[in-house]
RNA sequence: GCCAGUGUAGCUCAGCGGUAGAGCAACUGAUUCGUAAUCAGUAGGUCGGAGGUUCGAAUCCUCUCGCUGGCUCCA
């Protein structure tokens, strides 16, 4: 945890930001009497605080609070812990006229309270804070939004106005670069600036349309997927977009999913649009008898699913209406389940490392207090997942209660390159689906059993997975996985011949190339190039057609020299085939 | 879905009650050129959509759609 030791005063960031925001909510009572305050935590990359006006808060307003936050930090007033009973500190915000703390006192204050005064701004608040409001000095409010009382969406809407602060003016500064650095490589601007993507209004929202860049890069990440999932000994499966409705109302989603399409109907039969794969694997499992020496079985489909996400939370590919889940289901007797679980984790830690991902949090997630199944199945499944994860020596936090419904699970989140944490993996055990279909196979012993129902996806989404790569690289994809990974840029017409023959030559061995021939310099030609992010430019004029050579320019590093053509050309197959996250030549 | 903001040419933006503007991109012509922008010209918009106020709306109001930041939810 940070400490402030540069003033010999000893508290955490933690409660630097919770100390930012009594400043914040002082501030906003200074200049808008009669606003009620909420809550006002720290929270990961500052704080918050709720209000509850009739007025909205503009943009104006921020820098109007923020000024007077600033005031009051030069004033540097003391902040005093009251300890008093719970009815005098209701009556205390009773006087104030802030009812929703006296609700909140009613509701989390024991027989004795803390309250936290600085002049004459009170709060109820655990603490602890700062000695005096000029600690918090190198703030900013970033922004104001809508939030809930108490969370709950039929309650009343308070406006949370959102902030940062750090001990040092060089940490704000730089908080603030990162921000002003993810924003630059968002992959909203970039997706379509690199013409990998798009989406349209008439489409709808949350519909991607995958450009033939896009669909390049996607083409190869299936392609990679596929080999991983063959070698696992994955079988692949392909299923329908609908089912009768039926289906969903045996699988439970019809009554307990809230993301489901409204049904199609066709000759009075109801059709449903899938938002899970699930039943269709569960049902090429029925599809005969199984018996205990087929499993496990391993079935892997890049499946494609609808779900009605509610308007305001689409966000780029991030969270879509229709996208396609790297989605497998493991069919598995209970002594083979460690060991699927282990071969799970290692194929996706395999798989992200591929990708360039390096830093990893994984959770466990267990039993929450509404569950289905047995609590002895529960027992045996989470230490299923938890000696798989010892035995892969992974570090891991345990979500106690944290688990879904149906059955443990273990999250995998990845770290990008600007540190933020995404998740992907997850592999969950499923008692409710195999109980609800009655999977069943026949054991050694003659008897019905039934298997252990492992779902799980790696990459998460294609969609969201490309999203979350087009950030961490900032558009600039390692050569296997560039859309356009080699542009031609020949000097003049009369090269244009050769560089159409190094077109083909590379075309027929899977390099995707291109070839600039427009009546431009040079200079323009690779600067187009170069904002495409295309990794490799190979520019020919008469040296090169004479010396059957290419002069190679790498993307982000400039003029690497001449180059013989075909060693060259062996170069980029060894970096497709490795799948180098780096070009060495 | 809720709160707030926002929507002008492919992109970045100006105009904010009086007949739509710039730069880049695109297109056409000239230039045949050696490592991040050659020059000149042309074209492109029912100002997200619908309704209203007004003599007159990109500009004001209402509704609606998309997008943005959150809430809630989640791959």
């Amino acid at each position: 945890m940070h400490k402030n030791k540069n003033k010999g005063l000893d508290f955490s960031l933690d409660t630097l930001r919770h100390s930012a925001a009594h400043l914040l909510a002082h501030a906003v009572l200074d200049l808008f009497h009669g606003t009620k305050t909420g809550v006002g935590p720290a929270v990961e990359d500052g704080f918050y605080y709720d209000f509850l006006r009739d007025e909205p808060f503009t943009q104006e307003d921020l820098i109007s609070i923020e000024k007077r936050m600033r005031e009051i930090s030069d004033q540097d007033i003391p902040l005093e812990r009251l300890e008093c009973s719970k009815e005098e500190a209701i009556k205390l915000f009773k006087d104030l006229n802030q009812d929703l703390k006296v609700e909140l006192v009613e509701e989390k204050g024991g027989e004795k309270v803390s309250c936290y005064r600085q002049g004459d701004f009170v709060d109820f608040c655990l603490g602890p804070h700062v000695p005096s409001t000029g600690a918090i000095k190198h703030f900013k409010l970033l922004s104001v939004s809508g939030a809930y009382w108490k969370g709950d969406e039929s309650g009343r809407q308070l406006q949370r106005i959102y902030g940062t602060v750090f001990f040092k003016q060089k940490e704000l500064k730089d908080f603030l670069y990162m921000q002003e650095e993810a924003r630059k490589r968002d992959h909203r601007k970039l997706g379509p600036e690199l013409g990998l993507y798009s989406t349209n209004e008439q489409l709808g929202g949350g519909l991607i349309l995958w450009h033939p860049r896009g669909s390049a890069s996607r083409a190869v990440i299936e392609d990679f997927w596929r080999k991983e999932h063959f070698k696992e000994g994955y079988g692949l499966i392909y299923s329908p977009h609908i089912a009768k409705l039926d289906v969903w109302k045996t699988s439970g989603h019809t009554e307990f999913y809230d993301a489901l399409y409204p049904p199609l109907i066709s000759d009075s039969v109801e059709y449903q649009l899938k938002p899970m794969n699930c039943p269709f694997h569960i049902m090429v499992y029925q599809s005969t008898q199984r018996s205990y020496r087929e499993l496990p079985l391993r079935w892997a489909e890049l499946g494609t699913v609808y779900r009605y996400e509610r308007g305001g939370v689409l966000h780029g590919l991030l969270r879509v209406r229709g996208f396609t889940q790297d989605d497998a289901h493991i069919f598995c007797r209970s002594d083979q389940l460690e060991e699927e679980i282990r071969r799970t984790i290692s194929m996706a830690l395999r798989i992200l490392k591929t990708f360039g991902f390096e830093d990893f949090d994984v959770f466990l997630s267990t039993r929450p207090e509404k569950f289905s199944g047995s609590v002895k199945d529960w027992g045996e499944a989470t230490d299923a997942l938890e000696k798989a994860l010892k035995a892969e020596k992974i570090d891991f936090s345990v979500d106690e209660g944290e688990g879904v419904f149906y059955g443990p699970k273990i999250d995998i989140k990845i770290k990008d390159a600007l540190k933020r944490s995404w998740q992907c993996t997850t592999i969950q055990l499923d008692f409710n689906l195999s109980e609800k279909f009655d999977l069943t196979y026949v054991g050694e012993d003659g008897e019905f059993h039934r298997p252990f129902m492992i779902h799980r996806a790696l990459l998460g989404s294609l969609e969201r997975f490309f999203g979350i790569l087009i950030e961490h690289y900032n558009g600039n994809f390692p050569f296997w996985l560039a859309p356009v990974q080699a542009m031609i840029i020949p000097i003049a017409d009369r090269h244009n011949e050769y560089a159409h023959h190094l077109y083909q030559e590379m075309r027929e061995k899977e390099i995707r190339t291109e070839v600039d021939t427009r009546r431009e310099k040079v200079g323009y030609k690779i600067r187009d190039a170069e904002k495409n992010k295309i990794p490799i430019i190979l520019v020919v004029g008469d040296k090169e057609v004479e010396q059957e050579s290419v002069s190679v320019r790498i993307h982000t590093e400039g003029d690497k020299g001449q180059f013989n053509f075909k060693e060259l050309l062996e170069k980029m197959l060894d970096l497709n085939k490795n799948r180098d996250l780096e070009i060495t030549l």
